[in-house]
RNA sequence: GCGGGUGUGGUGGAAUUGGUAGACACGCUAGAUUUAGGAUCUAGUGCCGCGAGGCGUGGGAGUUCGAGUCUCCCCACCCGCACCA
């Protein structure tokens, strides 16, 4: 029999279709394994091989774990909101639950033909209003939620309620955006309006007039995380600042607890510091200054109280509350002005420009803590309304931006940390001892911060406080095709839908564009009012509901949980699943959702464990971010302005080109094109001069680029199958190289890995001979053998694939060179491959007499004593190390020897006493000192 | 500017974590075989040199009997953040 994946895979993968073979239960006494990939957006142009490397990747490790013996829940879903879909659907009128259907079913099929071991009867799409209502479920505990600082965790908004009704505001540790007061007696009074308006300032979810980026083009608004550099992360188009009524959430109530976790997760560093960074974590202290005459003080944050005696003037945004109060008549003319400049430029200019100093005195002064000086109080936009209090304290000396803004301002300098040469540029490094500093001078900075902070809380003047870059998360979405926001209003006042009616599901409308009025799609819905008896009614019997839905990472800040327990009809997920499967053990993805996904799953875990619903703090716990297959384009060379192709080898000055790119399909792996195919393919080009090699043929430039169709480098995970079958391809992108690291896809190197799972079945078949014998094996055989499960093990424990091929490759050559056909050495081989072709190893499994799947065979051990050379080497110690090493005669070398003995006599001193018995050398050099 | 990462043959990449650098695979060269098929098998393949030999892990120093691996200083490329006080 010849090997044949084109009859085997699909015999298999209906096998365990229909035997449920990878169906995972909660078995209490039997250790569990959770390994999810991140679920894709089913897009229309279905999987290329890029996509399945992550999958690939956690099969084997799925497949590996359920030979330990344990419980594996790898499950698979569809992130099935999003853009693509609601775009299609403008442009055609076609419903996007109808394209997102059409490709779920393809992706399905695409994933079902590589033999991927997930649990289907697990799947869950974001679209799927029995996933969904649970995701409204969880926006409303977090609408009935606040943050309560006394107790680290977030509460049911009921025991604000009673804290308010009995204390009022007093005595309040709350995380919050509430700055008055009130007494219980005022809260009994307020109205229902009133005391929701408080509420807002407490609500994990709430709504609030805040900056937004705001995409004209998309007519939406986005997250920081969904902008990149002044445009959409999606489809690049530009991005203003607006003023908005908002829904978001309070993340940043946990922004400690989200800096914390990332040490107790096995996450890569380069997220690790992403998230670090993305939550900005900066120790410091929050001074006031006094106002003369007046009652307010401007707060500001610093992480350098120690230079408190360096400030010569104080610097707010244009934006700062305080502004328009402080500003005097005389200026009030070019302050104005300038808050006007400020707000016309866009962040993009901003960014554009930030070399530009720009600024403008407000006539004001503000009072030292520590001194009877008064300091000018200047506005700038290089100071962030959105960052600490909108307010700096300037000290030039010691703060870069601060220093150029007073060279050019002719503001005043002061010195206080010894060091530097203040005129030439600010001494920012924290090294040095304080100066001209009163109580602190001749401290160094480092003691200096807590002294200062110290006399600051002494005098009333400040406080030492930690502050976060991190920003709450705009949750509203101008955009038809993701989950409406349960919500309705009386009156202008945000009330819950009741649980009873979720899932509010998505209206029908008859366009998916917002109205011409710019309100949402959902406001084209004939029935979006509500009542709260009734459900969803038509206009005039009940409140108009919320019209904007949820962003793309609502759904999948949760998914994970839902895989749990994926039916549960009255709970996200239920209890018993819960504390059986806790978290996943191993997360696979890319590392693109480092600042987004990553982060607000992280946050609704904590949010759902502090509310009692889950048991785990974190939902992650390792983490491997799979580097991107690249495509190998192939770009051919056209002559500006003529229609002549050159061939790569005969174009001397690139300039004078341009560049076509050609579908890879029809270049080999010689970088041939396919001349004739190739105008066949751009009929614009079939009356083309073409120049090509002396040779004749015709050579196209290969270029490493993003897979994509417009590039038409893209290579279909279809197409392998077809020729190579999915056991090859699932080898072969593992044996790519290292799983992190991208790299470009290049065919040529297919044939290696197709060959070796040829040659594995060639050590069972040789033509219609069966030639598996029942000898025992020798112990050339048992060491290779073994020698392959050690590495196996190893790279399987440290997720290093690409090396387990390769070991397999050298098993296999060596056992075909012993011509070992025999079952005790075939059966543990075919076990320890079953992870990586699994459906070559349970066609050769059934053949060697076994009926059930090779599934839960138990992996095969290892054993040491096989592996020991058995002529001219033998085990020695050496540093603690054992090792194994050829002996080599000294006499062979008479310049070795003498090396030896030289080294010897160093090497002595730290061997201690214990007699060294031989030294191993190579000529020249000492291999090896045995004890 | 700050932070993270990477640098090894013609190519993808190994190196038991300080012990003969280049495993394995692709590609290439030569040969064998076959009713040219993108098949199979054998040998060779880091660089320079006819040779003995020399040189080699981005560059330079250092530690060590011994460095791709450890330390320091540079260089290049990739990624993230960025007027964050």
């Amino acid at each position: 029999m010849e090997y044949r994946p084109g009859d085997i895979e699909p015999k298999w993968q209906a096998h365990w279709r229909k035997k449920e073979t990878f169906r995972a239960e909660e078995k209490p006494d039997v250790d569990k394994y959770y390994v999810l990939d991140m679920f894709p957006y089913p897009s229309g142009a279905g999987l290329h091989v890029g996509h399945p490397l992550g999958y690939i990747a956690s099969d084997i490790v799925a497949r590996y774990h359920r030979h330990l013996g344990y419980q594996v829940l790898h499950p698979m879903g569809y992130d099935s909101f999003g853009l693509p879909a609601e775009q299609y659907a403008i442009q055609t009128g076609q419903h996007p639950a109808k394209t997102t259907e059409a490709n779920i079913a393809r992706y399905r099929q695409q994933l079902d033909q590589m033999g991927f071991s997930f649990d289907w009867s697990r799947e869950v799409r974001t679209s799927d209003p029995n996933f969904y209502r649970w995701t409204q479920w969880i926006f409303l505990q977090l609408f009935e939620s606040w943050y309560n600082c006394a107790h680290h965790r977030a509460e049911s908004i009921s025991t604000l309620l009673t804290h308010f009704r009995r204390h009022g505001s007093e005595g309040l540790q709350a995380f919050t955006t509430f700055e008055g007061q009130f007494t219980p007696q005022e809260w009994a009074a307020a109205s229902p309006a009133e005391k929701e308006e408080i509420l807002q300032h407490f609500r994990l979810a709430y709504r609030s007039e805040s900056t937004v980026n705001w995409c004209p083009a998309l007519g939406t608004v986005l997250a920081n995380d969904e902008v990149k550099e002044g445009y959409s992360e999606r489809g690049g188009h530009p991005v203003i600042q607006k003023k908005m009524m908002q829904w978001s959430l309070r993340v940043t109530a946990y922004a400690d607890r989200l800096e914390a976790g990332l040490n107790t997760i096995d996450w890569p560093a380069s997220i690790v510091e992403a998230q670090r960074n993305w939550i900005g974590r900066s120790e410091g202290a929050r001074v006031y200054f006094d106002l003369p005459g007046r009652e307010e003080k401007i707060e500001v944050f610093t992480t350098r109280p120690d230079t408190l005696f360096g400030v010569t003037f104080m610097v707010l945004a244009p934006e700062h509350p305080l502004v328009d109060q402080l500003t005097t008549a005389e200026y009030a003319a070019t302050v104005k002005d300038y808050q006007e400049m400020a707000a016309r430029r866009s962040e993009r200019e901003r960014m554009a420009e930030v070399k530009k100093v720009t600024g403008a005195f407000t006539g004001a002064y503000a009072r030292h803590p520590f001194k009877d000086e008064l300091l000018p109080i200047w506005i700038a936009d290089y100071v962030l309304a959105s960052y600490g209090t909108g307010a700096v304290m300037a000290v030039p000396a010691h703060d870069s931006r601060d220093w150029t803004f007073a060279k050019t301002f002719d503001l005043p300098l002061r010195q206080v940390v010894a060091g530097g040469d203040i005129e030439k540029a600010a001494h920012d490094a924290q090294e040095g001892k304080l100066e001209q500093s009163d109580f602190l001078n001749g401290l160094p900075v480092s003691q200096a911060i807590p002294k200062a902070i110290e006399a600051l809380e002494a005098k009333g003047a400040g406080r030492g406080e930690v502050n976060y870059r991190l920003r709450d998360a705009i949750f509203g979405r101008q955009r038809y095709w993701g989950e409406p926001i349960p919500i309705y209003y009386d009156d202008g006042v945000p009330h819950p839908v009741r649980e009873t009616h979720l899932p509010l599901e998505l209206p029908d409308v008859d366009q998916y564009l917002p109205t011409e009025t710019g309100e949402p799609p959902l406001a084209r819905a004939e029935r979006w009012h509500y009542h709260p008896d009734k459900g969803v009614v038509p206009p005039g019997e009940g409140y108009p509901l919320e019209l904007t839905t949820m962003p793309g990472w609502a759904g999948s800040s949760w998914y994970d949980l839902r895989y749990m327990d994926p039916h549960n009809r009255t709970e996200p997920v239920g209890r018993g699943a819960q504390q059986y499967w806790q978290q996943v053990d191993l997360y696979l993805g890319g590392s693109e959702h480092a600042t987004g996904h990553l982060i607000y799953t992280r946050f609704w875990h904590k949010f759902l464990k502090d509310r009692g619903y889950i048991e785990a703090e974190e939902p992650f716990k390792k983490l491997i971010n799979q580097g991107m297959i690249l495509g190998n384009s192939a770009l051919v060379y056209r002559r500006k302005g003529e229609n002549v192709l050159v061939s790569a080898g005969q174009v001397e000055d690139p300039q004078q080109y341009d560049r076509i790119h050609a579908d890879v399909s029809l270049v080999n792996t010689s970088d041939e094109l396919d001349v004739a195919a190739f105008r066949r393919w751009r009929d614009d080009l079939a009356g083309a001069e073409i120049i090509a090699e002396k040779d004749g043929s015709f050579k196209v430039l290969r270029e490493v680029e993003k897979m994509s169709k417009s590039k038409y480098n893209v290579v279909n995970p279809d197409d392998i199958i077809a020729q190579y079958g999915a056991d090859t391809l699932r080898m072969y992108e593992m044996f790519l190289g290292p799983l992190e690291q991208s790299k470009p896809w290049n065919t040529a190197g297919i044939s290696g890995v197709h060959n070796f799972l040829r040659k594995t079945w060639r050590l069972f078949w040789q033509e219609d001979t069966w030639l598996v014998t029942e000898e025992k094996p020798s112990e050339k055989e048992l060491k290779s053998l073994h020698q392959l499960i050690k590495k196996v093990t190893q790279d399987l424990k440290q997720y290093s694939f690409n090396t387990a091929v390769s070991a397999f490759m050298i098993a296999v050559k060596e056992l075909s060179d012993l011509k070992c056909h025999k079952r005790a050495i075939l059966e543990p081989l075919l076990v320890t491959l079953s992870p990586f072709a699994p459906h070559l190893s349970e066609e050769l499994w059934e053949q060697l007499g076994y009926s059930g799947s090779i599934e839960r065979v138990p992996f095969p051990a290892y054993e040491e004593s096989y592996l020991q050379e058995s002529t001219h080497a033998y085990p020695i110690s050496f540093n603690g190390k054992v090792r194994f090493t050829h002996e080599l005669d000294l006499s062979l070398d008479k310049k070795a020897v003498e090396e030896a003995v030289l080294g010897l006599e160093k090497t002595q001193k730290y061997l201690g006493d214990k007699p060294v018995r031989k030294v191993i050398v190579v000529p020249g050099k000492i291999v090896n000192i045995v004890q």
